[in-house]
DNA sequence: AAAATATAGTTAAGCGTTTAACGTATAAGG
DNA sequence: CCTTATACGTTAAACGCTTAACTATATTTT
């Protein structure tokens, strides 16, 4: 046997499980009372035994597993990769271990997963959700029985759910606005999935900046994308072999990533940005300022993101009443090269 | 109560508990036979009350929990994000689950969460080691366990560990014997930390090229660093202020976030790579392409490393017998311009 | 001397499963 | 009519732990 148990302990130190499992616990609660004698026993034999807790066996008894299920798509997504650090960060201080699952971007793989971290009975549940606005029910018949959930950049429109997002709305508007003062018109947005929530707010914050400028927006321009260099890269290369990027003045990735692959396309076709087109990402990486062209972005604050969520988490776990449902966290335009047509030159 | 458990469908169905496990797992064999009726008005029932079985109870008296406990140091270091992607891909889809540690390159953290992930009774467990070589005995003691245990990337130098690492030796000896080609021969190693294999490796690839070409090594060029951007940018801030890149004609980084601070720092101070110093990172990280100055870097298959870690841990855990105690795998030189001097311009 | 209190524990139930070892009731075979 | 086989289950122990309720002995108080 790899483990030893409270009864192996008991054994040799000739006392009662329970009595073990006190000392263990540190619990002389209640009137209950060891010597100091035994204690040191029990501790020896425990060290000798190299006796581990079965965390299984003591968290079916006390309903508390803590372990939190982090549920994200992908998590070479960097924004994701940057969520699960801080959050595990902040969770681990607490003494709460992390369950991680991917869904990748995929329902059925999402569903499995969810059941899953049901299943191992854990403490909470944290999801970034798929793309898309599958799972509905299943979330919500996880809010129906109280274990507390929160979901985290990407909810359900309409739907109550206690949520801790960027406000997309607003960082959309601002990098939108900014093209457009920069004189851009058609403004290509490759927004990842329309049926996202992230996507939906993004576009909303669009039309806001051409609205506000009484421009018209043309649906044509919003083209679905997946979330990775590649898919930019490739939906350009596209683009560009079909001709479909004339009096294209800026092109919007729903990501750096995307955008880091838009760059790299429009580099092979000998496409200068910014003196041919505008480019912005969003999210801004690490990297993304140190690019061949200094790429503008939206920076979107991934540690308080997870903070909010980190305390949201808690609340819900300490059964407190939350009255705020939604937290909606504040982004910031960062504007580099990549945007900013220098008013001599600029070739269409 | 969130969840229904056995009794609960049982008393429903008016069955025993055994017939209601016996159902749900499918499992009518050796001779128990349920009748077509009851499986199904039990399953009605399951569903019905939504039923999700609870692994705590299950693996508690199966010994096996289905879990993989995955230790790294940090999930923001790309390589080990990429590990864990791929990881997590593989285990997934044999229907193990997760469960992710940090030791924040720290021992006592690491201690923690070895204690953690044992006390979680997983089925295997990958460790990256913090930096440096601590947890020995607790390593050890698992292993003597037969607990399936994997060193990934980082080992314990004469230890007995299954363990899947690059070949370090060889991607630095590549990088190293390319920079020299281009006529450095004071080449600076941000390596991290002096003590942990990858540098040591690291580090005796550097000294076999050097002694290819019959050059002596300096010692003081071997500087610790940490892991990140920052990192690389405030060493070399300082390096500068304090004139000690004098003669230096490259740097190499431990990683690419440190090869990135290293450029920065310089871009601050006008000085210009290549054509001033020459600049390395490690792990070809995939925005390094394009930089502004793009990077020269040693490819590292993190999806290989994945695969092979994957598979030797399905091999331990099903108790067969691996004669191959190490695996390396071998990583690729990528030159860019960021080391490649123009041999006619070049002021020192 | 009896009662109360303090000290140092023990017993046993229960958490939700799995699973080896046993029932029953009915039908078929001899 | 008795035996055997078949179909369809049930009982109960076990996994390792926590914890409420109890016990036994010694010491102090009244």
């Amino acid at each position: 046997m790899p483990y030893a148990t409270l009864a192996d302990i008991a054994k040799r130190a000739n006392k009662s499980i329970a009595t073990v499992s006190r000392v263990l616990n540190d619990k002389a609660d209640e009137g209950i009372r060891i010597s100091e004698e035994t204690k040191q026993q029990i501790l020896t034999f425990a060290k000798e035994l190299n006796y581990r807790p079965n965390f299984l066996a003591r968290h079916l008894v006390q309903k508390d597993s803590r372990v939190i299920g982090l549920l994200i798509p992908d998590i070479m997504q960097i924004f994701f990769n940057e969520i699960c650090y801080y959050l595990s960060r902040k969770l681990n201080e607490s003494g709460y271990d992390i369950l991680l699952a991917h869904s990748y971007e995929d329902p059925e793989p999402e569903r499995k997963a969810i059941e899953m971290i049901l299943s191992r009975r854990v403490n909470g549940i944290v999801v970034a959700p798929a793309k898309g606005q599958h799972n509905l029910e299943l979330l919500e018949d996880i809010r129906s029985r109280n274990i507390p959930l929160i979901l985290l950049d990407r909810y359900f429109i309409d739907k109550i759910f206690y949520s801790v997002t960027s406000d997309d709305v607003q960082g959309s508007y601002r990098l939108v606005s900014h093209l457009i003062d920069q004189g851009a018109r058609n403004i290509l947005f490759l927004c990842g999935d329309r049926e996202t929530s992230v996507t939906i707010e993004r576009i909303a914050g669009y039309r806001k900046a051409f609205l506000e400028q009484k421009i018209p927006v043309e649906e044509r321009l919003f083209l679905e994308s997946g979330f990775f260099q590649k898919d930019g890269y490739k939906i350009t290369r596209r683009l560009i072999a079909d001709g479909a990027l004339k009096g294209v003045e800026a092109i919007m990735g729903v990501n750096d990533e995307i955008a880091l692959g838009v760059l790299e396309a429009l580099w092979e076709e000998g496409v200068k940005v910014p003196q041919d087109i505008l480019v912005a990402g969003y999210g801004d990486e690490r990297y993304s300022k140190y690019l061949r062209v200094p790429l503008t972005s939206v920076q979107q604050q991934t540690s308080v993101l997870a903070e909010h969520t980190y305390r949201l988490l808690m609340k819900l776990i300490e059964k407190k009443k939350i009255p705020k449902i939604n937290t909606k966290v504040s982004c910031q335009l960062i504007v580099r090269e990549s945007t900013v047509r220098e008013r001599q030159g600029g070739a269409a």
